[in-house]
RNA sequence: GGAGAGGUGGCGGAGUGGCCGAACGCGCUGGUUUCGAAAACCAGUAGGCCUUUACGGGUCUCGAGGGUUCAAAUCCCUCCCUCUCCGCCA
């Protein structure tokens, strides 16, 4: 959310910036209903301060002559109850308007309208050269009995599946190499629910707009399923004001991630690609309000996970994303996409964002400068490893002729210090 | 799921209709004192909104939302949360 008092000053600004991010929102109307605001409030609380003082005469006044005065009030009680109720609806309507406005996009965000048009900033590593025809993930996993894709359907549903064995022990020593990884660079690990109130999806920036990708708990509880724990950990301190000493808080967290990918059917159905539920260790920075730091962070957590590709040697690139292919909250953001053989390609596997206040604002999350000053805080985030992607660029870029697959050094200490993984297939 | 207790400022904790945005204590900040520090003493110390060049003024907020009243932290209703006991349970 933006502050509506940097809208109604810049309102310019944020009519280009939802341009370029290809998002509608309707500043005209904002602008209008914030006139109609400050008359109404400052109309209002002349009225109160006015009834307030009457009521104080009344306190004040012989008991016999009460009724009269309480009487003359009647007038303003009725005013006011008018007035309040018009100021209320204002209020409601210009909320529901402000949370659809989009942050405003960094000069440096490229313009396009979709992934298309990211801009490519860096690559690294070499590609893998098979002198032999390589198999994808789902044709490994099955060969080894690695992956069921049947039964985890049969459970769950399209898009689940079933991860045994050494794909398993893979995927917990991926999130366990991550998170130790982050753990030594000084983030502060965190456990978290994964479970959260509505009212959090909107702290975040998910809602509204997003319902759709959410799993959502019947009517008894107003819980959603998180679809990242960047949801839970940015909203950790909401409703806070943290002192300046205490920042930045630098959080890494594990969960289980939660996907309705609704709106994808046909899509990238093969394999591990696109699931509803995988595991995640997310990397989270809250910080002072200022411009040049977050922009440090946001560096700092992008190298953070190119360190992460490059000790599992995984050939990687990363994109400027650009305005059309921004999310609501982004001020920016740069995607790793990493080279994943059976895709002939690059995919996206991690997502590392810079909002500003934007969901702090939301969330309430605040701290007291050393002025002495409350602002809004700034959050960042960015993907440390998502199981099931780091999964196939693992299994898919380290396979041999024979069907194994070479565990990364980085990994062995967390397999029993083997090597590698599968037998031999004939 | 059943029964009960409770949610007040950074923390503890008063306050059961008007003098309460809120006693008192702790903490924190500044000052006095001191060679320095501690202690003591004095002063200050929530946030949002409107207004003002500024100083300031006004208003709202005592878990959230409604209601009663001239007037609500205080009375009524709904919801949320926490704690205790019982039941169930990984």
């Amino acid at each position: 959310m933006l502050d509506l008092k940097f809208i109604v000053a810049n309102a310019d600004a944020v009519i280009a910036g939802a341009a370029k991010k290809h998002i509608t929102c309707d500043v005209p109307a904002i602008l209008a209903l914030d006139t109609e605001r400050r008359e109404l409030v400052t109309a209002l609380d002349a009225l109160r301060a006015e009834q307030k003082q009457a009521g104080k005469l009344i306190a004040k006044a012989d008991p016999s002559e009460r009724p009269a005065l309480a009487a003359a009030q009647a007038d303003a009680k009725a005013k006011l109850k008018s007035m309040e109720a018009r100021s209320k609806d204002i209020d409601a309507e210009l909320k529901a308007l402000l949370l659809l406005v989009p942050n405003i996009p960094a000069d440096a965000v490229p313009e396009g309208a979709t992934d298309e048009d990211n801009v490519e900033i860096k690559r690294w590593g070499d590609l893998p050269k098979f002198d032999f025809a390589p198999r994808s993930h789902s044709e490994l996993g099955e060969a080894h009995g690695w992956i069921d894709i049947v039964r985890g359907a049969r459970i769950s549903g399209s898009r689940n599946y079933v991860l045994i064995g050494d794909m398993s022990l893979l995927e917990h020593a991926i999130m366990r190499f991550a998170f130790d990884s982050m753990v030594a660079r000084g983030f502060t690990p965190l456990s978290v629910p994964t479970l959260v109130r509505s009212e959090t999806m909107v702290g975040t920036g998910y809602f509204p707009g997003g319902e759709d990708q959410a799993y959502r708990c019947d009517d008894r509880d107003d819980l959603c399923l998180v679809g990242t724990a960047e949801v839970p950990v940015t909203a950790l301190h909401q409703d806070e004001i943290l002192d300046f000493e205490d920042l930045p808080k630098k959080f890494v967290a594990q969960s289980t991630c939660y996907r309705r990918e609704a709106g994808t059917y046909g899509k990238d159905t093969k394999g591990l690609y696109r699931v509803h539920q995988f595991q995640k260790v997310e990397q989270v920075v809250i910080d002072v309000a200022d411009e040049e730091r977050s922009l440090a962070h946001h560096e700092a957590i992008l190298g953070n996970s190119e360190a992460l590709l490059q000790s599992l040697e995984l050939p990687y690139r990363v994109v400027n994303v650009c305005g059309g292919d921004l999310g609501q909250p982004q001020i920016q953001k740069f995607d790793i996409e990493t080279w994943m053989p059976s895709r002939e390609g690059f995919g996206e596997t991690h997502s590392a964002s810079r909002f500003h206040d934007f969901q702090s604002r939301r969330l309430s999350l605040r701290y007291r400068g050393e002025d002495g000053k409350v602002r809004h805080c700034h959050t960042l985030n960015n993907t440390v490893a998502a199981s099931t992607r780091m999964l196939i660029a693992i299994v898919e870029n380290h396979q041999n002729a024979d069907g194994t697959v070479g565990i990364p050094d980085a990994l062995q200490p967390y397999m029993g210090g083997r090597t590698v993984m599968g037998k031999p297939l004939t």
